[in-house]
DNA sequence: ACCTTAAAGCCAATATCTTTGCTCTTTGCT
DNA sequence: AGCAAAGAGCAAAGATATTGGCTTTAAGGT
């Protein structure tokens, strides 16, 4: 789940601390599903956490840090995509694994918060950059395979944009048939592109 | 700019009231331009309007439904699509003012604050609906000319996600060109589909 | 012009969040 | 084991946000 090494140099990161990290994470992300990301107080993860308020505070500064490292630490958690053998079988799996990952009530409420970390354009970045590196990833496999990946640019606009749209938005369904459907648009589309990169 | 008739049958619309309306939503606009939507405070706002904190608690309740409601009173209030003569045109012209309408600083905090307003799917859901009648008006004037419009939802899919998505996620770049380029993408991929519905 | 009353304004009371200075605990090191 | 210091807890002060009772304004109808 990804608790820590990412908030401070952290040079005593140790026993209580760690203990502190992780019932805040899991308090917040509890009660932003549970009332959203709008009726959170810092007050009321310490309570949840059975951690000072003050405490907090010091550490993360306010609600809003709060919630964009809890978001953070979630959207950058998931697993590298599956090795299928094929590149359509790669892309159908990571497309599906992508859609489960933030159709929770916590992936969504992450994509949620990490969208309204307006003036934080740097936590936006580390998240689109894992998407790119999975999509690198499996164009890396196909061209190992001597398949024609298309750019990532196209990948990211054709399957990631739509499925991320869908979620934020609550455009149903979101189910693996339609992960699978955008990425056999894709396919069809593009059928034997070879660009260097997208974007 | 979509001043009013929304938020209550208005037994009293008149001078006054009106008044405050058109204050406390340009207020607002401001400061969430400004300081972002996560510094904002009813009194604040208030303040900047003239208008007593009060009377924004008694009409909007608190600042997430003020926020709300400012943001779906801009991104429902964009114009019609012009027509160009082409589908082609038409499809080009329309997302080019729809990025342009969403990427400027107050429809991109409106896009941001509608996403975040959880509970609500109906605001949702109504700044959709928007999207949806355009392409709907742009694909039955393509009919009238004997053209075949690709469905709804593949519009929705590969030009609308991809276009909120560089918003949402501050991806650049977000010119012309590049609503041009969906565009182009999506009817050089579909190019004579008339299902009659997407979605 | 005059009434009625929805809605705004005012102000005081209350609740809630945030900061600050301090002490206590316990980690990481020697 | 014992030490220095990072970081947690505590409590009181300070700042902000929110609510409620009441007065005042002025919109919409007669």
């Amino acid at each position: 789940m990804a608790t820590s090494e990412q908030q401070q140099t952290a040079s005593r990161p140790g026993g209580r601390s760690a203990r502190v990290l992780a019932a805040v994470e899991q308090a917040a992300t509890e009660l932003i599903c549970e009332r959203g990301p709008e009726q959170i107080s810092i007050p009321a993860v310490a309570a949840r956490a059975g951690v000072n308020p003050t405490s907090i505070y010091r550490r993360w500064g306010d609600v809003h840090q709060l919630l964009t490292w809890v978001a953070e630490s979630r959207l950058t958690s998931d697993s590298l995509p599956p090795d299928t053998g094929s590149l359509r079988g790669d892309l159908r799996r990571w497309a599906q694994l992508l859609l489960e990952h933030i159709s929770t009530p916590e992936g969504s409420a992450s994509l949620r918060t990490v969208v309204n970390a307006v003036g934080d354009g740097e936590v936006r970045d580390r998240c689109l950059r894992r998407r790119v590196d999975q999509i690198d990833l499996i164009r890396a496999r196909a061209r190992a395979r001597g398949e024609k990946p298309p750019a990532t640019g196209k990948v990211m606009d054709q399957v990631v944009a739509p499925l991320h749209f869908r979620v934020l938005f609550g455009i149903e369904p979101t189910d693996a048939a339609c992960a699978r459907a955008l990425v056999d648009g894709l396919l069809a589309a593009a059928p034997a592109v070879d660009s260097g990169q997208g974007e």
